[in-house]
DNA sequence: ATGAAAGCGCTAACAC
DNA sequence: GTGTTAGCGCTTTCAT
């Protein structure tokens, strides 16, 4: 049998008030008589009431919930983030769902798109170059919006991430300082700030160690590259540089088919090629020698992008468009950075 | 500037019409002449004009958003999942929203809560036990369901996901023929019949091949351990059980604090221990010899589901409500269940 | 071919 | 204290 949804009209009826009195009941607001407050409240529950957040969203234009736009939804690193976020927004009274772009802008739009148009009362976005228009849009119209994992230059809209330049920039010194010169650099071929700051980052620490920034030691890799071909590209990139004696990868991903290609290779870490990854991952910590990696505080940019959106949400007067969060990372040594021997 | 949303009503002002006209250009319902059509097309367009869908969703009732309850959006088998599901979906003119609910039964009710409360027209749901009475009531409401992953036995709600019992007897039974008769088995404390099934499997292949279950080998991790009690339990028991030769892990994540904990002992894989993991995962390439493992047919797992859900959805007379689906599994065959030389 | 008007379920200003 | 009533933006029946 379908149970025909019960309204506030119902109750109403059922319990002999006003649709009134039952909302106000319902929502504790004006003052209702004890007896009749009690009824009220017996049947909506007996009734099994719920608000229908389509009425009340038409009228009060909110809907107490957090729309979270992703990259992807099956990755580590947000989903570490998300519960987090669950976590805390749930403490304020609010929902949170996901859309994912996978990288696509046009996902990214359509995205955004459904959660303007059905729901949400705050945003947290993973921003991609491409979006800049929808999401200042959303910032223009009032919505509260934190950007995380990257930012767009040039707009006041807040953001936290982690400090990606500084991070890289100590890594590379990292493996300066353990001997090794010939530093190889794989990121990719994607437009993202992110990106484009871990490579000044890495040139950066090159230039302040009075190494010559190689441009053939710099491999991009195209995006959308399937596992096998990167991982053959990899290698290939790797085989035409023998002199090279250290790789940094830009990405959790790229890390990972670096790893394949040189198990492929047979070539030694880090003996005869050490290994820095972006991103730290399970992977990292059992694959023998152990991988160093550029650990992300994904609980504090977690745990920071979702007070800053529930302060803008609760607080219209607080001016938070000049929050910029860069968070520092931590760099996790393992084997495959160890000191070269001065021999 | 604050643009105010535009409605239909403005744009009936702004084009000397009535709402009615403008509501059926822009749904290409009724017949209005060309010219009229072309002028509100236009300032619809230029206007930016988006219905406000809770508007919509209030007068109509649908939404054309599907709900995916997950276990965890941090997930490769759900992420992988998803992509299909959103690909298909948006095909069929749907988006997709996503809730976790990190195995904690509050958290499932409250996802289905907010999605039913304000949104969603059809449910993929990975159920855990205690959701029964939440998603029976759904279907109760005439709402399309599909559950993933997971089942409830003796309801009629379609499903679909993976051949849990057949895949796992597969894999026992391979590691038997390849000569390893002492086989543990980890699992988690779990009340799931995905793992009830796997468990199933396990036995019912031993005594297949006359081998007697021993109970010191069945070890049940308490769920909610952290990975560093994990892999101490692991190694606990696997120390405990020296004549074991062979584990199954019956998921993902036990199998990669499976590897942690071999790692630690330094036991060797396969010549001390064998191991098959459910659900493979990159590290399970990786890891040396390469972990066998139980590969999930995730895009067919997702690609029915999906299907099923949106034949409900658009076919009201269809009876779907008896499709349950077992899909079967695939053996990925690694070093690290090499046949044990007869010697 | 077009418009007026009702009503989806709810909130809240305004009566009484 | 409690009820009446006007919309929120939209779809759709019924008139014209």
């Amino acid at each position: 049998m379908i149970k025909r949804k019960i309204s506030i009209k119902d109750i109403a009826k059922l319990t002999g008030t006003s649709i009134t009195t039952v909302s106000f009941v319902l929502n504790g607001k004006g003052r209702i008589s004890k007896e009749i407050s009690q009824k009220i409240l017996e049947v909506a529950h007996n009734e099994g009431y719920e608000p229908n957040r389509m009425a009340v969203g038409l009228r009060t234009g909110v809907s107490k919930v957090i729309g979270l736009i992703v990259e992807t939804i099956g990755g580590p690193f947000f989903g570490a983030m998300a519960r987090v976020i669950e976590e805390v927004a749930e403490k304020a009274g609010y929902g949170v769902i996901y859309c994912s772009t996978n990288n696509n802008i046009q996902k990214g739009r359509d995205a955004i798109k459904m959660l303007q148009q059905q729901l949400v009362d705050g945003y947290i976005i993973t921003p991609m170059k491409g979006l800049e228009t929808e999401i200042q849009s959303l910032v223009e119209n009032g919505k509260p919006v934190v950007l995380i994992d990257g930012y767009f230059p040039g707009h006041d809209i807040p953001h936290v991430l982690v400090d990606n330049y500084n991070s890289t920039y100590m890594a590379i010194n990292f493996l300066i300082e353990s001997g090794y010169r010939n530093i190889g650099f794989v990121t990719a071929d994607l437009d993202l700030v992110q990106l484009q700051d871990r490579m000044q980052g890495y040139k950066d620490a090159l230039k302040a160690n009075d190494i010559t920034e190689k441009a053939k030691l710099i491999y991009k890799l195209p995006f959308d590259t399937e596992n096998k071909k990167a991982i053959a590209a990899i290698k290939t990139f790797i085989k035409q540089n023998p002199q090279m004696d250290a790789v940094f990868f830009t990405t959790n991903y790229l890390g990972i088919a670096g790893l394949q290609s040189i198990n492929e290779l047979n070539v030694n870490i880090p003996d005869d090629l050490a290994i820095i990854s972006f991103d730290d991952n399970e992977i990292f910590t059992l694959y023998p020698p152990g991988i160093t990696t550029i650990k992300q505080p994904t609980y504090e940019i977690a745990k920071s992008a979702i007070d800053v959106l529930l302060a803008q949400m609760t607080n219209d007067k607080y001016d938070i468009s000049t929050i910029k969060l860069q968070i520092p990372a931590q760099l996790i040594e393992r084997g495959s950075t160890i000191a070269k021997s001065t021999v």
